[in-house]
DNA sequence: GTCTATACACCGATAGAC
DNA sequence: GTCTATCGGTGTATAGAC
């Protein structure tokens, strides 16, 4: 019933250096590979090490998990809080960096319950957030408002920039700069920069009231 | 240097059930969880039987994606006849049902030499593939021809559909809804409706050329 | 064509020494 | 706080019996 082993404690700098080897695994060699023996030795240690601070391996990975999601919800209020935040949402989702990291998280909830709810509650965390930081209605644009709101847009962009990331991290490429101008087209027209002159850029094509 | 086991025929009845096992594996449990002793057990044999039909499990594991790709080329080869394409490919990508498989491949790709390799070669046939068996412009609308083109759109639309396709697998739903919408009110106008009247739907927004 | 038997590496986890 | 020693289970792969 109650857990016996000796356990040390939250806030040692063993843990901390344990939750980054999780990460460089992760990343390198995926989920798969990831293992109390392959973890400790990138930090290290012996391999024991791991269950003096986290109960079993299932702890440690969503230990470091949490971590991640943590700083990747930083990473998105940044973005709201930039004077063009679909601009900073394309820019910081089309990021390849960790991509293939994000993959391996995507998978393993798929098939790890802890992983998987807290993903979830992640997911659902990111959407409260985007329809709480970004305006309601569009100021630049007279496109239908009911259609095409912030939100919805911050939705297609970081999916959009989200599979071109996991491509990019992959190895492929086509299509990218297609997808890239399709985006580039309407984010200049949905969030035109704001402090310069607004160029109207007469002559080529603009979303327009029928 | 050569290979001195034994080894069954390549058309032999086993060796597909085998692949069915590793998709059935993969499906289930994941990368991480596919063995020979998993996958046998599920075609009811001893996992020996595995290296009698594939020299290592790596050369099981590629097969069977092999096979899969082809089916994939094949229900994009079918949206592309469809009257309406990129109303096909929406349709197609935003399934869920092969969603969880797609994530663990693609996943896997970031640590697997073989399986990358065949994934960049697949992700490029099927681009070719869409460039080709696509019209090189829109006949409904009026939007740029040069930023709008059906190959950038169906590469856009695939992507949006990748990701809702995922979060569905996933159990997330938020944001979708939202993201459908936009889909749906562009498709409209970028492929409109073929046979009957083609209603000018008089009122709401549409594209105009500025 | 499928099996038993066997080899050896690595896995998570525990107990207890230092 | 980190180590050595040890456990049973599972991994890939091979050789040879039936």
């Amino acid at each position: 019933m109650v857990k016996k082993r000796r356990m040390g404690p939250e806030n040692a700098a063993t843990r901390v250096m344990l939750m980054d080897a999780v990460e460089a695994v992760m990343r390198e060699d995926g989920y798969a590979a990831l293992s109390a023996r392959k973890v400790a030795a990138r930090a290290g240690l012996k391999y024991q090490i791991v269950f003096y601070y986290f109960s079993t391996m299932d702890d440690l990975l969503l230990a470091a998990y949490r971590r991640r999601t943590e700083r990747v919800l930083e990473k998105i209020q940044q973005a709201l809080r930039a004077e063009r935040p679909l601009h900073a949402f394309w820019k910081a989702w089309r990021d390849p960096a960790d991509a293939a990291l994000s993959m391996e998280y995507m998978a393993l909830a798929n098939h790890n319950e802890a992983i998987r709810s807290e993903t979830i509650e992640f997911g659902e965390r990111i959407r409260r957030v985007k329809l709480r930081g970004l305006s309601q209605q569009l100021p630049g644009t007279d496109l239908d408002p009911d259609v095409f709101t912030p939100f919805a847009i911050a939705m297609a962009i970081a999916s959009m920039g989200g599979i071109l990331g996991f491509e990019d991290a992959l190895g492929i490429s086509g299509g990218h700069r297609e997808v890239e101008r399709i985006v580039k087209w309407c984010l200049k027209r949905l969030e035109p920069e704001p402090a310069a002159t607004i160029r109207t850029d007469s002559g080529s094509e603009r979303f327009r009231t029928g």
